[in-house]
RNA sequence: GCCCCCGUAGCUCAGUUGGAUAGAGCAUCGGUUUCCUAAACCGAGGGUCAGAGGUUCGAGUCCUCUCGGGGGCGCCA
């Protein structure tokens, strides 16, 4: 409808312009619905914009404007000039109730677009090394990554989920070398390092104690699931394997037990990867030395003591990179550049990397490899996300990964369910720090807690349904709901709300921002909560039957777009709570 | 020192890609109601949009600078 009503205007402002002389091109102006419903249905600002083109006072061409738009073949029933030559308008009466008829008919489709067109793209995100439990940062991107894939299926794209794990590196070493330390400690063969010499790096690191070694390494992982690990060693293994170096069994055994949890907290997410890509295998199919041979042919590599390296200057970018170390062993960039070339290669027309902050810095230089490699960088898309933090009570709750003292996913899920968990960590935009408010998660009273208010507007709608079953009135078919009787100005800006979840939804999709579901669902359950409540003046079941199917209808067409809109964040929408 | 993000109500944050009188939740204070879900609904107060310039019909939004917070600037990932 927003559509065809832009359209007319691009036309009328077209002629417009030729009377005037003018055969430059129309400029593309804004018909938007104005923040004040006393603004009309939409407002277009092309009279102001045309202003200077036509040399004449805004508001004399917003009359033009008007009359060249005549009823504009009966969507308009009402144009007004406003402001400094602002053209309000509105729509017929009937347009809105016929939004409805289209919504119900559309039932669960209402809202999907085929922009994208089939389109493979790939979503990566989690992407977290298998050294420990999912912190909250891993989960806020988790749920951002799942929400805008998501998003991308509503678009009609071709969504591959896709995780990225290093398994290969110091920090594996690091982790099965910590693993074993734990190991031969609870074997009596090694002795554990002090508390305080474990919490801070200035102290002193003992290399014996009581006559026992201390293996543990100084940059070690510290949390008890280490522990544990070496324990289920021990059980299966006894003493066998005082002498596997942390490298081998232990490195693998944490690896495959930490990896299973995080898919398990995952799947408690509700989060199902199609792929997970795992760095070694790019070794070991040789695509990272075939990326540093097509590297070296952009003329761009060199050598210096000892270490290969990246001109990056000479693509713009502030400093030069190493690639191979003098050790041999490529930096995690050159891995990186050869993932990506192989993202490239399944044909994916757009490959999006959700990541955290940290990372910020990476992206540019991923995407200059690839150009210099005569790829196309604009294929590579980053999402980057700020940080999260805990709070209770007003107060920062302190987390150090280095520690192991951060609250994991797993943590915060036994307390607050996905449900909450998702809203949470999707309510804000991604590039704003993420206060996750403890005490208002934890919060029971449906009209406190946002996750609930939302849920419990869906719940609404049946639990309406099922007091109209019991007075033996059923839901109307989307073809026989008399919305012409919905005229009350709250079901009249309830529908109009509605009517925007198309665009929401696309605008989320293309801006990779799913927290505009979550504001948007927050005004309609904002509408409808307080819409049914208001008995007093209407109850959804009245005496008059036509009244009653077309307020039903409507609790139908709240229902669809509450369900989609959770949907689209992962979120349940039960029948009852 | 350089780069990126953020700064909007007491708190946590939105702000439709530059539109009209800047919004929501929580918290606070008042009023109504006892219901199709466990109490809900209505209303009020609260703002120099960090600050200063600039761009233009029009700036919370774009540009420059300053201040404050976070992240990054490694032959770590």
């Amino acid at each position: 409808m927003r559509e065809r009503l832009a359209e007319q205007i691009q036309q009328a402002l077209g002629r417009l312009l030729r009377a005037a002389g003018d055969e430059g091109p129309v400029p593309v102006v804004a018909v938007d619905p104005p923040r004040q419903a006393e603004h009309g249905d939409y407002a277009c600002n092309g009279a102001m914009v045309l202003a200077k083109r036509l040399r004449r006072p805004p508001r004399e061409i917003a009359q033009d404007l008007i009359d060249e738009l005549g009823q504009a073949g009966g969507l308009v029933s009402r144009a007004e000039i406003a402001g400094p030559g602002f053209v309000n308008l509105w729509l017929a009466g009937d347009r809105w109730q016929g939004l409805l008829g289209s919504l119900l008919r559309a039932g669960l489709d209402y809202g999907r677009s085929d922009t994208g067109k089939d389109q493979p793209v790939q979503v990566e995100f989690v992407s977290a090394n298998p050294t420990g439990p999912l912190s909250t940062g891993h989960g806020r991107q988790a749920i951002l990554g799942d929400c805008i894939a998501r998003l991308l299926e509503n678009a009609g794209y071709d969504v591959t989920r896709e995780y990225y794990f290093n398994n290969g590196g110091r920090q594996m070493r690091v982790l099965g070398d910590s693993v074993k330390a734990r190991y031969l400690e609870r074997l009596g063969r090694a002795a554990a390092p002090p508390e305080n010499a474990l919490k801070d790096e200035n102290e002193a690191w003992p290399e014996t104690l009581g006559g026992l070694p201390v293996v543990f390494p100084r940059d070690g992982y510290q949390g008890d699931y280490i522990g544990e690990i070496a324990q289920g060693m021990i059980d299966r293994e006894g003493e066998g394997l005082v002498d596997e170096p942390g490298e081998g069994r232990f490195r693998e055994e944490a690896e495959s037990t930490i990896f299973a949890e995080i898919r398990q907290t995952l799947s408690a997410l509700g989060i199902d990867f199609d792929v997970y890509f795992s760095e070694a295998s790019l070794y070991d199919d040789g695509k990272v030395e075939e990326t540093i041979g097509a590297l070296r042919e952009t003329g761009l590599v060199y050598e210096e003591e000892g270490a290969v390296w990246m001109r990056f200057s000479a693509l713009g970018l502030d400093r030069e990179r190493v690639i191979v170390k003098s050790s041999g062993e490529p930096t995690y960039l050159l891995p990186d550049v050869a993932y990506h070339r192989e993202k490239f290669g399944r044909g994916f027309a757009k490959v999006i990397d959700v990541q955290g902050a940290d990372h910020k810095d990476q992206g540019p230089f991923v995407k200059a490899a690839l150009q210099a490699l005569g790829l196309d960088p604009a294929r590579v898309e980053f999402v980057f996300h700020e940080f999260v933090t805990l709070s209770s009570q007003g107060e920062t709750i302190k987390q150090s990964t280095r520690k192991a003292t951060f609250i994991t996913v797993d943590e915060l899920l036994s307390e607050v369910g996905p449900d909450v968990f998702r809203l949470f960590m999707v309510q804000r935009r991604p590039e704003s720090h993420l206060d996750f408010d403890l005490d208002l998660a934890r919060e029971q009273d449906w009209t406190k807690n946002p996750a609930y208010y939302l849920q419990y507007a869906h719940a609404r709608t049946h639990g309406i349904e099922r007091q109209a079953i019991q007075r033996g009135v059923a839901m109307p078919a989307a073809d026989e709901v008399p919305a012409e009787r919905l005229d009350l100005p709250e079901e009249l800006e309830l529908i109009k709300k509605l009517g925007e979840f198309p665009e929401v939804a696309l605008r989320a999709a293309e801006t990779r921002a799913p927290h505009h579901v979550a504001y948007y669902l927050r005004e309609v359950a904002g509408l409808w909560n307080p819409y049914v409540q208001d008995k007093n003046r209407h109850g959804i079941l009245t005496e008059d039957a036509e009244l009653t199917a077309a307020r039903l209808g409507l609790t139908q067409a709240v229902r669809v777009v509450l369900a989609r809109g959770l949907d689209l964040l992962g979120m349940a929408a039960p029948e009852r709570m």
